[in-house]
Formats: C-alpha cells, sequence, structure tokens
RNA sequence: GGAGAAAUGGCAGAGUGGUCGAAUGCGGCAGUCUUGAAAACUGUUGACUGUAACAGGUCCGGGGGUUCGAAUCCCUCUUUCUCCGCCA
C-alpha cells in the first residue's frame, strides 16, 4: 500500500511508475485518492473542533456536580447532548471518507523500481544473467513424469484419488530426494545467517491483507470458511506476518529469517499441457527466505539474496538463468523482482523456480512493520523475500536434466542427504 | 467441548463512572558523582493523527451499547490462565 503524502509529493512519478505496469485509470484513481484523502482530512478537522468543545464541557459539568451546582450542569448536560449528536455525524462521514481512502489504496500496487525494464507481458522480462551447460541428452530423453513413473518416484494418479489433480504423492527414492532437497537448502540458509522457522500453514484474514495476499486475490488461496482460515500460498505470508505490527529498534536490522512450508494454490483458470507432472501444482514444497531491512540496505539485501541463490544452484549443477521481470509482469506487492528459471532438458523448458522481490515499504505499512530511526521517528521498514527453493520444479530439473539411459545421477551436493547417488 | 478467572504503556502492576494517557516499580535515555565503570541520586521516557510550530483529536484485547462523561457499567467476539472431558 503507497502512503498517502508519498502520492500527494510525487503524483507525477507515481503515475509513471503505474504506466510502466499497464495500470488502468491511473489518474483517475490517484485523483480520487487525493480528494478523498483532502475530505477525510477536513472532516477530521471539524470534528476534532467539536470533541474538544464537548471534552471542555463534559470536565466542567463534572466539577459543577462536585461542588453542588446540579442546576448549572443540567444546563450544559443539554449542549453537550447536541454537540454529541453533531459529532456522531461527523463521525460517519470520517468512517466513510477513510474506508473509501483504505479501498483505493487496496487497489493501488506497488511503484515499480527505476531499473524495471518496461513491458507488458512475460516475453518482456528481460534476461541478466545466465550461467550452466545445458545438458546434451539422447533422443530416448525423457519428461519427468515419465522418469517418475518409471522409476517409481512419484504417483500423480493415487493423488488424485486421495485429493484430486494436482496433490502428487511421493514414494520412495522420489519422496527421499525431495526431503533431502529441503533439508540442503534450510541448511545452505541457515549457513548463510537466515534463522530457521517453522510457522503455520494456515493463517487469519489479517495476515492475508499484511502481504497482499487479500484482498485481491482471495481466489487463488483455498479458504476454511468454518474457522476464516486460510492455506498458505507461500511461506512469505506467516513469516513476514510476524512482524506485523511491530516497531523495531535500528539495531534489530537486518533480520534473516528461512523456512519450510507446503503452499497450498487454488490456480484457477491455469490448465493445459504446461501444467503437466510437477509443473504447476495445488500442493506443493518451498523453501523461503524472508528479510526484514533499513530502507538504506534493501537494495544491497536484494542482489545479496540472489548471489545466495546463485550459488545453490552452480552446487546443483542446474543451468539456470536470472530475469529482471517488466512492469507488466511485476506482482502486485513487489517494486523489482528477479525471477530464476532452470533448464529443464526432458521438456526443453525454462521452470520457474524462485522469484527474489522487494517490496520497499508496500508491505510494511500495510503490516504497520516500522523501526525507530536515529531521530526517534516511526520509520517504515523494508521487506523483501525469495524462494530457495520452490521443490517440485528443481526435483524435475533435476530428473531430466540428470538421466541417463540407465537412471538418473543425483548431484554430488545432495549425496550426502540422500544416501543414494543413482536412482534405477 | 463444559465450568470459572482474566486481558492496562518495552515488561511487571495499580486504577471499578468525572482535572486518567493513566500511579508505582523495573528497563531505556540524559545528567551529577567517579580516572573509568558500578552503586547512589536527579531528570526524562507510549503509539497514532494533526500543525510551519504550538494547540487539538484518537487509543487501556477487537467490535457494539448505556451515560452529559467509560480503562471503570452492559452486550458480543477473540485470546490467555485454572479445573474437568477428549486427544496426536
Amino acid at each position: 500500500m503507497l502512503q498517502v503524502p508519498f502520492i500527494r509529493e510525487n503524483k507525477e512519478s507515481v503515475l509513471v511508475g503505474l504506466a510502466k505496469r499497464n495500470f488502468k485509470n491511473a489518474e483517475a484513481i490517484i485523483n480520487d485518492v487525493l480528494a478523498t484523502d483532502e475530505l477525510k482530512r477536513s472532516v477530521q478537522v471539524q470534528l476534532d473542533t467539536i470533541l474538544a468543545t464537548s471534552n471542555n464541557l463534559n470536565k466542567e459539568i463534572g466539577m459543577l456536580y462536585k461542588s453542588g451546582e446540579t442546576q448549572k450542569a443540567n444546563l450544559l448536560k443539554e449542549k453537550s447532548g447536541k454537540l454529541k449528536t453533531e459529532s456522531k455525524e461527523l463521525q460517519e462521514q470520517f468512517n466513510t471518507a477513510e474506508s473509501n481512502l483504505l479501498n483505493l489504496l487496496y487497489s493501488i500496487p506497488n511503484i515499480p523500481n527505476q531499473i524495471v525494464p518496461s513491458g507488458s507481458s512475460e516475453d518482456d522480462n528481460e534476461t541478466i544473467f545466465e550461467e550452466g551447460t545445458i545438458p546434451t541428452l539422447n533422443e530416448n530423453k525423457l519428461p519427468h513424469w515419465e522418469l517418475a513413473k518409471k522409476y517409481n518416484l512419484i504417483d500423480f494418479e493415487l493423488g488424485n484419488k486421495i485429493t484430486g489433480a494436482g496433490f502428487p504423492v511421493y514414494r520412495g527414492k522420489g519422496a527421499r530426494l525431495q526431503r533431502a532437497l529441503i533439508n540442503y537448502f534450510l541448511d545452505k540458509n541457515t549457513a548463510a545467517g537466515y534463522e530457521e522457522t517453522q510457522v503455520p500453514h494456515l493463517v487469519n484474514e489479517a495476515s492475508g491483507m499484511g502481504t497482499g495476499q487479500l484482498p485481491d486475490k482471495e481466489g487463488q488461496m483455498y479458504h476454511s470458511t468454518i474457522d476464516d482460515l486460510y492455506l498458505i500460498p507461500t511461506g512469505e505470508v506467516p513469516m513476514t506476518n510476524i512482524f506485523r505490527d511491530e516497531l523495531l529498534k535500528e539495531e534489530d536490522f537486518p533480520i534473516c529469517l528461512t523456512g519450510y512450508t507446503p503452499c497450498f494454490r487454488r490456480e484457477a483458470g491455469s490448465y493445459g499441457a504446461h501444467v503437466r507432472g510437477l509443473n504447476r501444482l495445488h500442493q506443493f514444497d518451498k523453501v523461503e527466505i524472508i528479510r526484514i531491512e533499513h530502507p538504506d540496505r534493501s537494495a544491497t539485501a536484494l542482489d545479496g539474496m540472489v548471489d545466495h541463490i546463485k550459488v545453490i544452484l552452480a552446487e546443483l549443477e542446474l543451468p539456470y538463468r536470472i530475469l529482471n521481470l517488466c512492469g507488466g509482469d511485476l506482482g502486485f506487492t513487489s517494486s523489482l523482482t528477479y525471477d530464476f528459471e532452470v533448464f529443464s532438458a526432458g521438456q526443453d523448458r525454462w521452470l520457474e523456480i524462485s522469484s527474489v522481490s522487494n517490496f520497499e515499504t508496500f508491505q510494511a505499512n500495510r503490516l504497520k512493520l516500522r523501526y525507530k530511526n536515529a531521530e526517534g521517528k516511526s520509520t517504515l521498514a523494508h521487506t523483501l523475500n525469495g524462494s530457495s527453493l520452490a521443490l517440485p520444479r528443481v526435483l524435475a530439473a533435476i530428473l531430466e536434466n540428470y538421466q541417463t539411459a540407465d537412471g538418473i545421477k543425483i548431484p554430488e551436493v545432495l549425496v550426502p542427504y540422500t544416501g543414494f547417488d543413482f536412482i534405477n
């Protein structure tokens, strides 16, 4: 959520930023924000004046009662009652203006960072880095869902029976390989200074609002209506909401957390060949890293997170590239996002396996996540997060890229975690 | 799930209708003393909003109500604790 004073003082650059996102009706909405804010403030001034008079009056009444001047007090009572009716009306106006303003603000996405390329779709994302060699496989190469079946690693049909499409059952070495990856990722993250956490997998509405999944993306989350709780679409939600309504000290920075969680996504509207196998699931595992940073240091922190993930992918010896997401493809809450994609040689496709973002103050404003700066003033902190990494697609890439005629090799760095170096 | 008790500033904890944004203690900050530190003493110390700066306004778990006036009374929700039941 953008801050109103920021919009007021930077209207032109806000409009330029929203245009980069192809955000519709930007000018009308921004004008509406400014007008509603003005209204809200003018009503507040009137309301405050009446409340001040009424407060003084009530004090006076109290003193008159104490000194036994009941008649005088009764006279003032009448006056005070009138003020109350007036203030109630103004209070209603104020509440309406405030909720209108909030709804408008909720509908406005974050302003893209200067270095976000312009563009309207994923085709306009800018590839900024590429590393690793794409393996040359023979003509009998298989996509991971075939490999998973051949070697008894994942049973998709069984998941259909138990739950439905998009809920695979991992078995034997498939399950073990996935657990190995989780442990490997967590070990890498904690070694880099991220504190390991285990967080709830269901969150309340306030948490969903805090990180920006609600109100707009309600349809993407599973909702347990009987308890009004949401299954998390990403660990970002519970992990970042640890800091909702917090007032930090400067010396608390940097805050670095990591955690493994399953993620649940309804994925309404995505069907077709691209969602086969592990490519797109309703439930998948992910190891997340998040950071809460001083505004001056969030840009460096983002680079540090990118570098960290590079190391992991290099160790896994998977070919990957990094994209700087263009304005049109940038998530609602993000100001700058780098996507990591691995090349999965069985399908000849790039698969997104990590998304690393700086939200700057956008989430912090919703979360009321602030710190006391050197002058003692409360200031919004910056929030960041990234996947390190999303499990199923890493698994898919390993199965496909490491396949041989006789079976699947295990990346060396994982062998201590799997306890085996070959699947056949 | 049933019965009871509770929720107050960073923490502990008073306050049961009127000059209460809230005593007191701890902690934090500043100072005196000291070569320095500790101790002791003195002062200071909530958040949000608002203003050029004052002023003003809001906040005592959330929401609603009674009253001229609510931290205080009533309703409701949430959470915590104790006891009982169930249970990984």
